[in-house]
DNA sequence: GTCTATAACGAGATAGAC
DNA sequence: GTCTATCTCGTTATAGAC
């Protein structure tokens, strides 16, 4: 009890420190970022960030480890125990929800991917790839199954990832285009229902 | 003939300068490039590069300009006279072959659209703008004859892009997965087909 | 047009008092 | 744990000779 009192503010500002620099980073990268700012958004001083963080870039890893959680959630919850046409509609909305409450996530997952994400590349190479080799197999299955038109699954998941995550990551351009984003209710269940029919239709057996 | 002479050398450097520069923010971003990188990759000096530019954000914005203009040559190819699913086709594989032949172009437009694309905000609204709506009404023309399934232009515009940039900008993801990129042929033409695929048959009449 | 030298600044990180 | 002060280095940009 006493050893939670105590801990408690530390775990907030170590909380705030991260909430400040996935912000942060994801607007402006890790080079465009600094301490100073992010301690200045997190209500701490610098020096004081850097006894919670031994330096920048351990933050910086901090933040993509973080983040690459919930960008696998959807992913691990696409389940082979439901009708397919249903489990991808599923995902996607589940996809498009993760664009719509954490952009900043999304973002910063893009910027690390187009640097070639070399803080976390061995990371993902060892948990993604599980996940997506099982999943394709689920789909491969259902194919087989005569359920879902053949097509090769991982480009099938590389479509409904890019697409949902496009949302995020181009938000500007989309707001630019449309007027809207999908903090907007309205504009995101349009969306989900856009990107629901074409990729539905596009795998439904003939 | 003499001016001709005299100025191409100077058009090799700057074009020299651009190439280095397009290459390497890509991948670090504008601040995590130095003006010393560039100038060392396009075999000039770092004073001899400020000549040629003012300053670093010039630079950087004439490498944004050039980009703009290869990122939309394809939608402007885009063509009215066309049969819809022979347009949409062409689409995609013109869009695939840019991430293929410029995913260094692919990848810094993407990096300026997450931070907002401060810089090309203006162009982007009254180029794009313009074109997309022109195109959106194409595609609607094609609904209401009865030759595509009723979906939002928008979306089903923003799905071609997300999906068809994705495999430059996440091409490290991509190689991880699949082992491939867009430079092998006959995964180029692998994803060509499955992207094709998926939406034809998602655009497609009932 | 091209170079060397250097000014001027910003930012990451550390030292040490409290 | 938190602060102030400071060290140190990398980087942009300029000055000025050739």
């Amino acid at each position: 009890m006493t050893k939670k009192a105590a801990a408690a503010p530390v775990q907030n500002k170590r909380t705030a420190v991260l909430d400040a620099a996935l912000s942060l980073f994801s607007r402006f990268g890790l080079h465009g970022t600094s301490v100073d700012q992010v301690a200045a958004r997190a209500g701490v001083s610098k020096s004081n960030l850097l006894y919670y963080f031994a330096n920048k870039e351990e933050l910086y890893v901090c933040v993509l480890r973080d983040l690459l959680e919930v960008w696998l959630a959807p992913l691990r919850e696409f389940s082979a125990e439901q009708d397919p046409q249903q489990a991808i509609a599923d995902y996607i909305r589940r996809k498009l929800a993760v664009s719509r409450d954490s952009p900043e996530a999304s973002r910063l997952f893009c910027l690390e991917m187009i640097q070639g994400a070399p803080l976390i590349k061995d990371e993902l190479d060892r948990e993604l790839r599980g996940i997506v080799e099982h999943k394709s197999a689920v789909i491969r299955g259902w194919m087989d199954a005569g359920l879902l038109a053949r097509v090769d699954p991982e480009h099938l998941i590389f479509m409904i990832w890019a697409t949902t995550q496009h949302y995020a990551d181009f938000a500007v351009q989309v707001q630019a285009l449309t007027g809207r984003t999908l903090a907007n209710p309205e504009f995101f269940e349009q969306t989900v229902a856009s990107v629901q029919a074409v990729v539905l239709r596009g795998v439904r057996p003939r």
